[in-house]
DNA sequence: AATGAATGAGCCTTCATTCAT
DNA sequence: CATGAATGAAGGCTCATTCAT
């Protein structure tokens, strides 16, 4: 890609990029199509094949820049601590809020990489995406063990709140586009619930 | 669509079928190609446009004859009875479980149209599957009521449940395809381990 | 073509015909579609296939037969009188409105030739065609020397008249498709009209 | 359509509109292929459909484009000239042989949709066509006025010339495309040749 | 004889990509 | 830096033609 693009106003980067990220979660790779992204982004086309080459090499950089900036946001919502597993949680949906605040679709885009099933897009996304999904797996097996479970329903419990969590993301999205109080809301009722769940039996067992 | 697709042996309407419902699960209305399609049911292009006129009609027939599949599977498997919510959650896998043996991709299909975006799609999904969602949610309605809970916190059981177990199917449909009692095994451990969570029984029955 | 074609009852091989004559008269060789032949004479698909090879044989076919069909009409009509050129013109149209009693569309179908651009279709027809216009061409010529004017008037009187006549009976044709009374009588008046143009007698002698 | 057409340069307007208007001559706009277009215009197919979206759009303009372009021409060759009919016409061959020089095939094409029976290309130029046929009727009744005859032979020595001019334009420009002074010649010619039919005869019956 | 299932080449249209301005 | 004109490959769909029954 082309470096000059960082020479732009942030604000002009960032429209940019929102329509890229947002096009993807919503279409794929495939289907995505560089017509809807220069609308959403107020731009010509020539300019999209300017900066980015071409479609692989923008939807590489979109993998690229969304693992980096969510991780970032997890480490300074996070920091070091060590928290329990359901305070993790919620956590992190304050910092998945907060990026839906610059960038709507990013968390969306990134849990749509588990459904891309084109394997050009699957090479393209690897680099980058590995790296996130080891840290987010890091972050969440950590605070997994905080819960006293066995490893087989420690795992369940975990792949439960994911799909659930990642869903519900999702459909707001879908429904509204930016409405990141309302998302992170209803996934924190979500947590709740399952802390409640979890921790209600002999609250000494589980904390 | 022409009627004579009927007369086909059962074998090549089902390959047909499954090639066409496997392909809008895996890349949705739009991207789906009847490339794809005619060569997963190994015949021609022509064929295809031979019994069903056009992607849109053949996508109308594909939705219609799931929903009706996987209704008349469910009425089988469980009848009349009045189940409890898990019980009903179980011996829902076991009957999507006897969809999968016949037709891989229908469940993750239907669970698809959840995703899907393509308004044209949707208004030809729209009668067959409405009727669909209304059977299901009215099947785990009837459920939910045996589950002690506030009404707020049934609906989050409920699509926890249901956020849950629909991605384990389509992860394990991505992955193998047809192996329809892993599938089956890997759904019952995740509403065993809710159910567990939520009967709450003394911690020593648990494990 | 298949000779077998002849052993069919009289009817059907007319049925045919007629579904294949129109077809082409109305599009033209390229865009006249076998499905269009085959519901106007309401057979399969096959059986068109089966007596005709391929669609340039049947093209070939209902060229010769046209051809020869209205030559032999034409020379039951008239005999070898030596009619004046308004009598031929005259008795022309009384064997065309016979010929269109039994193939509504063939009159219009050997005028459509000339407007045939299709290289195939001009060698499939070339053959027959150039015959039936060389008989058609010399009957007009014989007629034409009762007509005294100068060659070149002749031959402009004699192509106005052509253009005129081909066009009613093709946009008689093209309204309703079998009324060969009305055709003959609108072609009459314009022969009648033109000759007493033509005839210079006084004006009395003309109504 | 997209309106950028018009900031091509002319020359190349014209050479995609002649190859547009060529192509609908003499296919009908069903069996008018977008390939030839483009191999006449010596433009890649994708440039058709950017500037005209799609081939019914294409025909609507040439419809439009055409329809307009030779009422243009009517009126600067006759101006409010009370002209006698063949006056008239022979006005009117001198605009056809102008525009002619520009657009080879557009009298033809406009001629051609007489006999055009697709329903959907009927209506797309339904609008444009029906306002240039009501034009070119009422300059050719206001001049029939000043011959006389009764009102039925009028209308048969209309026809007769519209059959005949048309026809001998269409059949000089399947011969030669674009040689528009011997095309008027030859329409003079039968004008002409009426006209001293017409008048010859007592001068004082007829005009 | 007669049918229509089956095929693949060809046409309309979309879309990623290039390039002159 | 920016634009959009221009291209061609790919996808949906039609249709002549073949062939098993």
């Amino acid at each position: 890609m082309n470096e000059k693009f960082f020479d732009l106003a942030k604000e002009k980067q960032d429209r940019i990029m929102n329509a890229a990220i947002s096009t993807f979660a919503r279409r794929g790779y495939k289907c995505a199509s560089t017509d809807e992204m220069k609308a959403r982004a107020g731009i010509s086309k020539g300019l999209l094949f300017h900066y980015f080459g071409d479609k692989s090499s923008l939807y590489g950089y979109v993998c690229d820049y969304s693992a980096r900036y969510v991780m970032l946001e997890m480490k300074q919502f996070m920091g070091d601590k060590d928290l329990s597993y359901f305070e993790m949680l919620l956590s992190r949906e304050e910092a998945f809020s907060d990026v839906i605040r610059n960038y709507p679709s990013m968390p969306t885009f990134l849990d749509s990489l588990r459904e891309e099933d084109d394997s050009e897009a699957l090479e393209l996304a690897e680099g980058s995406v590995d790296e996130y999904r080891k840290f987010m797996l890091d972050m969440r097996m950590r605070a997994l063990d905080t819960v006293k479970m066995d490893a087989e329903d420690r795992m369940i419990l975990d792949n439960t709140m994911e799909f659930t969590l990642s869903r519900i993301r999702r459909e707001a999205y879908m429904r509204e586009e930016n409405d990141f109080v309302r998302v992170r809301d209803e996934a924190v009722s979500y947590v709740k619930f399952m802390k409640k769940l979890v921790t209600k039996r002999s609250v000494t067992e589980f904390i």
